[in-house]
DNA sequence: TCAATTAGTTACCAATTGGTAACTAGCACA
DNA sequence: TGTGCTAGTTACCAATTGGTAACTAATTGA
């Protein structure tokens, strides 16, 4: 059976959808970008990521490890560190989530432009 | 200059962070997927996209438009129609949104399978 | 003249998301 | 005993996001 006609994205309950939702985040994509150049602990995260707050930070692992992306270990230190890296699943959505990063941060600038391009021609019309 | 290094999306204020903050977002990508297929009236992508308010469909147009990524072209038919298609850039991130929801579509049970593993041993660790 | 169709827009409200700051808990070291 | 470090958690509040329903505007055809 093809998995494309049992799960649809664009219908509205659809478990591919409400899955589809959560990837579509931020803080998701971010935390997946940071994990897929080394594992790091949490610590580590929230100063990589400029502007999460721990609450977000720690909320969004503890769903990530439910979803099977990521992998949380205590390790026996003191005081006491967590390593957080990417299982396999993970490795997959961390190629995507790359690709959405390196796009954006090489094409920024064109954006900018159209946005510039687009609102002067606003302006032109509204004279 | 190297790009990488002028734009970093793991700094808060970065253009580039914006930017992904931006098409880090379920509507976008929904309405970017569906663009991909074909250029789209108003009301189809209200129908493809289910649970898709008027307004918020609206809002995303307007911004993908003026980021460049979609046309918003008015023919003169009776009643009026308005095509929105993607742009040669828009088509750049189509090809992104298109893994993204393809691997959900895919992967979801794996996700499911993953959660039910987790929920278990968390229950067994309450007990 | 009135209903229908397309493409929105608007006001108002509800839900979700996120920030802040202070707190807990365990351990080590002075 | 008290301070510092890690890894969070919690309560409270603010901001953002999104839904609903009713509305506008232009045009066509009955």
């Amino acid at each position: 059976m093809n998995q494309a006609l049992k799960y649809n994205i664009y219908q509205q309950h659809c478990p591919a959808r409400l899955f589809f939702e959560k990837i579509a985040d931020k803080w998701v994509l971010l935390i997946i970008n940071v994990l897929a150049r080394e594992t790091q602990h949490f610590n580590l995260l929230k100063k990589s990521i400029q502007g999460i707050s721990p609450k977000v930070l720690s909320q969004k692992l503890k769903m990530l490890e439910r979803d099977g992306f990521i992998e949380r270990q205590v390790q026996n230190t003191s005081p006491i560190r967590v390593d957080y890296s990417l299982t396999s699943l993970g490795l997959e959505v961390a190629k995507m989530a790359y690709q959405l990063k390196d796009w954006a941060e090489t094409n920024i600038e064109q954006v900018i432009t159209a946005q510039q391009r687009f609102d002067a021609t606003q302006t032109e019309e509204s004279k």
